[in-house]
RNA sequence: GGGCGACUAGCUCAGUUGGUUAGAGCGUCUGGUUUACACCCAGUAGGUCGGCGGUUCGAGUCCGUCGUCGCCCA
């Protein structure tokens, strides 16, 4: 074997097992009906995206899951892909044939548009997948998916259909939220509302029955008010009841309009005087119909205004026509005044303007499948993790309910789904029967003469596709046997990871998507008929990653680091470790470069033990191959406490991750590795060993421990940190015969740990742990003094120690680790108190620290006081809670009992300062 | 307006049925050529667990209330 590097260096390792693990297909999965199935459905990254610190989280989360699956015997899926991000990558190619060639993709023509995005996802939209690759994600990449490959989309178009003879699909005029940039209708998801500052415009309207006066109403958008058919008021509201039937004159273009009663005012906003603009208000738009209002559009799609604003309003920007509005209000001397006005404003997603709620004919979907999604998370057989996203997911779907919000599917693109519905050609589409075969034609294939019709020209949603992810990945609705079998086996899948941005966009949807389509169409489902169909049975939400000011990481403040530069400073590995370890469950994530350092720590730290385990001594042929081999090299007779002290603290490890496991509580799991392998096993196991590794009767059997720890610590840090740990484990020859990678080993539960330890009769337990802890403790005290006297770095100085036959058994029988690691020169026992020399009490008994200079009594003296203050506190604490009658006929007796231990202990521990204070 | 969450050491966070005298990493300070590791080792300082009230033998933990901050939905 080859000598290994002092320090650990990630990328030549790294980039080693990408290729060794692709090429050899170590991840591809199979139904394997004797194994247990695992299954992943990666949130499909946008293909236009690069990867940025959000996917380094989430797909490390799931690498995680996966990857521990496969270690505890199941086969594990993890299933790779990319949507089709119908806006974002639409408009990343318009922009470029704008730039390259000055076109608009109307030049082009839909078809040859959609070629160039085709030809533009073939040279871009593997990025993503492969960025993931250097991340050591263990994806079945041979199944890489995509929401426009021929199957699946066969699939979104078959529920489409589907759904539309379910009677869950309708076309329909209605307000929906428009983008003027995009230029397509965005659901009510896709919507951030803003609060934006602004003014609000009060300007007043002559009554054309009553010259002269006025009716003052306020508004935000004057630009709308060429589109105004009517002034509201509450029917309650005294000021203006008379006034209900008159009519007021709109001031440009001149018109009109009606003084109309509706409870949808409220009367105490502004002056209580609404003005109704039916086309682009969605309240207005519902007083409108109550009332049987004219509808007047004067926005073009583009955000413009249009000739029914009015000659020289047309063309103009709709915020530029704001302030035109206004001066001519208040040129027309109606303008009262403005005040500062702070509201919420809905924005585009992805294109980050202000929507414009505009009346355009869509297509919609009633939800299917909502009171089944509740009862899946109210029965407990979806779970979220935290618990509390169930909150936010419940209350989503009850407004979805309650409201009958139904979700706008259509997009006015080219790039997407094309809407599976046909027209029949010359038909008069707002006047259309869509119950009529012979005008509207809806399924999969089109009808059998194309000739005759017209397709649709809008796309689905692209969430309208990949809600479908979990199962039309395995071949829905195809009659494929082998997809079937797969479905079958994998489906539902085991858990979601994702981020709580998308729980209404995604989570939900596919929880209905599944309960909907995974089995016959049925109204209602049972319990027993949900538990079968959902999606996935745990999802686990990540939080949001932050900057170190807590502002959201984005590329126009450009505080987002490159994943790809961290991996080349720490590594892939250390990166992985180091944001999971950073992530508290649940909240977002403040991330600083210098946070994840610890990864990259970590990695070094577990290299070098293992260099130091290569350097204490041969591996030997085979001898580390199996679980069983290493423990048959153990001489059971041979060890001793620290011995058994590690190897309880092993299992304790083992079991208490298992615990986190099954709890989903994530950032327990880099925290107590670190705490086992850096804390017990570098800082104390190996240090007390190395005495035993240069030779004499022990040396085989503690190789032998130190080759089983590393062994069960790779495997326990395998699932987060892959590549170094694949490393280590082939260089320590852990690797079994007819093995390729470490995933190929069953990772030993707790239990059978114990089970494999009893068989070999290596004991190992409670006491010994106790033991040490003591032992820790005397050693941690005796550097304390040294460090106390400046003496921390010499080795030749002698301790004297004062102690029960009981400690001093102890400590006897740990003299030589002592020694070593305080370290210290020499121990001698004394069986009277000593003067004149700086101690510690410790609960094996008093170190004296025998210094040929004189000590400094002044800081001993203090040293001491400041000691004796504390224990004093706990003294205090201690007796008062014992004195209470009431604590000692309640507590739980080990609980009484622990509270005289440690005051007993902390007497003693005073009694013996306060006897060395009185000494100097 | 409705809902969800956070507030613990200088910073970021643990602390899961209430039970020892509250922990970690980073940062601070002191010392270190201990041949695995300076991406390291040893030691040190630093907290009235946001305020107030309640339940309890016992509260960082449960309840109420107030404050500050953040997010989601209207």
């Amino acid at each position: 074997m080859a000598e290994i590097a002092k320090a650990y260096e990630p990328a030549s390792v790294e980039e080693k097992w990408t290729s060794r693990w692709i090429e050899g297909k170590a991840f591809a999965a199979a139904v394997q009906p004797e194994k247990d199935p695992h299954c992943i459905m990666i949130p499909p990254p946008n293909v236009t995206g690069m990867l940025h610190m959000g996917h380094i989280l989430n797909n490390t989360l799931q690498d995680i899951f996966t990857r521990r699956a496969r270690l505890e015997g199941k086969e594990a899926l993890w299933f790779p892909g990319t949507d089709h991000a119908g806006i974002a990558t639409q408009t990343r190619v318009e922009k470029k044939i704008r730039q390259e060639n000055g076109l608009h993709r109307r030049d082009l023509g839909r078809e040859k548009f959609v070629e160039k995005v085709w030809e533009w996802k073939e040279e871009h939209g593997g990025i993503i997948l492969n960025q993931l690759r250097k991340l050591g994600a263990s994806c079945d990449w041979d199944r890489t998916s995509f929401t426009l490959d021929e199957g699946y989309s066969r699939a979104v178009l078959h529920a489409f259909v589907e759904l539309y003879r379910r009677g869950y699909v309708y076309r329909g005029l209605r307000m929906s939220n428009w983008c003027p940039v995009s230029q397509t209708a965005l659901s009510n998801e896709e919507v951030i509302n803003k609060p934006q500052k602004g003014l609000l415009y009060k300007m007043r309207y002559e009554i054309v029955e009553r010259p002269g006066q006025y009716v003052e109403i306020s508004t935000t958008r004057p630009e709308t008010l060429m589109g105004d058919v009517a002034v509201a008021v509450h029917p309650d509201d005294e000021r203006y009841r008379e006034l209900v039937g008159l009519h007021v004159r709109r001031p440009f273009p001149e018109a009109e309009i009606p003084i109309i009663p509706d409870t949808a005012v409220q009367i105490d906003f502004g002056t209580g005087c609404l003005k109704i603009t039916p086309a682009h208000d969605a309240l207005d738009f519902a007083v409108g119909q109550r009332h049987k209002l004219p509808i007047l559009d004067v926005l073009n799609p583009d955000g413009t205004l249009n000739a029914l604003a009015g000659p020289e309003f047309v063309g103009m920007d709709r915020f530029a026509a704001r302030k035109a509005a206004a001066r001519k209000l208040e040129e027309m001397g109606l303008l009262v005044g403005t005040e500062d006005y702070e509201n919420n404003i809905g924005f585009s997603e992805r294109a980050d303007v202000p929507v414009e709620p505009r009346l355009t004919e869509q297509w919609w979907l009633r939800y299917p499948k909502v009171a089944e999604a509740k009862r899946a998370v109210t029965a407990g057989l979806l779970r979220f993790h935290p618990e509390r996203w169930a909150k936010t997911y419940l209350h989503w779907l009850e407004t979805m309910e309650r409201d009958q919000i139904d979700w706008c599917i259509s997009r006015q693109l080219w790039w997407g789904h094309r809407i599976p519905v046909w027209y029949r050609k010359g038909l008069d589409r707002t006047k259309a029967d869509y119950s009529d075969p012979t005008q509207v034609h809806v399924s999969v294939d089109g009808p059998p003469d194309p000739e005759n019709w017209e397709q649709e020209e809008d796309v689905l949603d692209t969430w309208a596709s990949s809600w479908l992810w979990p199962f039309a990945n395995f071949g829905w609705p195809g009659d494929d046997p082998q997809a079937a079998a797969e479905l079958k086996y994998f489906y539902p899948t085991s858990t979601l990871v994702t981020g709580f941005d998308i729980i209404f966009l995604w989570v939900a949807r596919m929880v209905m998507a599944g309960l909907e389509f995974m089995g016959e169409a049925k109204e209602t489902l049972t319990d027993e008929e949900i538990a079968d169909r959902l999606p996935f049975r745990d999802v686990y939400m990540t939080g949001l990653i932050r900057d170190d000011k807590r502002r959201k990481m984005s590329k126009s403040l450009g505080n987002s680091p490159d994943p790809l530069d961290l991996i080349a400073k720490v590594g892939a590995d250390g990166l992985r470790f180091g944001i999971v370890n950073i992530a508290p469950s649940g909240q977002d994530i403040l991330f600083g470069e210098e946070r994840v350092e610890i990864g990259r720590n970590f990695c070094n730290k577990l290299w070098n033990a293992c260099r130091f385990r290569q350097m204490c001594g041969p591996l030997g042929d085979k001898a580390n191959s199996s679980l069983d081999a290493i423990l048959g090299r153990i001489d059971a007779a041979r060890l001793d406490t620290y011995d058994r002290w590690i190897l309880a603290r092993l299992l304790e490890t083992t079991r208490s991750l298992e615990t986190a496991f099954a709890r989903f509580d994530m950032s327990t799991y880099p925290k107590e590795l670190y705490e086992f392998f850096w804390s017990d096993y570098c800082d104390w196991y190996i240090e007390a060993s190395k005495a035993k590794l240069r030779g004499g009767e022990s040396q085989e059997t503690t190789l032998a421990l130190l080759d089983l720890l590393i062994r069960q610590t790779l495997l326990l840090a395998e699932p987060l940190i892959p590549f170094i740990t694949e490393e280590l484990w082939e260089s320590l020859g852990y690797r079994a015969p007819g093995h390729r990678f470490l995933q190929e080993t069953r990772l030993p539960t707790a239990d059978e740990l114990e089970a494999a330890l009893r068989a070999h009769k290596i004991e190992f337990g409670t006491a010994a742990v106790e033991e040490i802890n003591r032992v820790k403790e005397t050693i941690a005290r005796a550097r304390a003094l040294k460090s106390e006297y400046n003496v921390a770095n010499r080795r030749d100085v002698p301790f004297i120690l004062l102690a029960e036959p009981a400690a001093r058994a102890i400590l006897e029988s740990h003299r030589e680790t002592c020694l070593a690691l305080i370290p210290a020169e020499s121990f001698t026992w004394t069986d009277a108190p000593r003067e004149g020399m700086p101690a510690a009490v410790t609960t094996l008994g008093t170190l004296y620290l025998d210094l040929s200079a004189a000590i400094d009594v002044a800081a001993e003296k203090e040293r001491l006081t400041k000691e004796l203050a504390k224990l004093a506190k706990g003294i205090q604490a201690g007796e008062s809670k014992l004195a209470n009658p009431g604590f000692v006929s309640n507590a739980p007796p080990a609980v009484i009992e622990g509270a005289r231990k440690q005051l007993a202990e902390t007497h003693a521990r005073k009694a013996e300062l306060e006897r060395l204070l009185a000494s100097l």
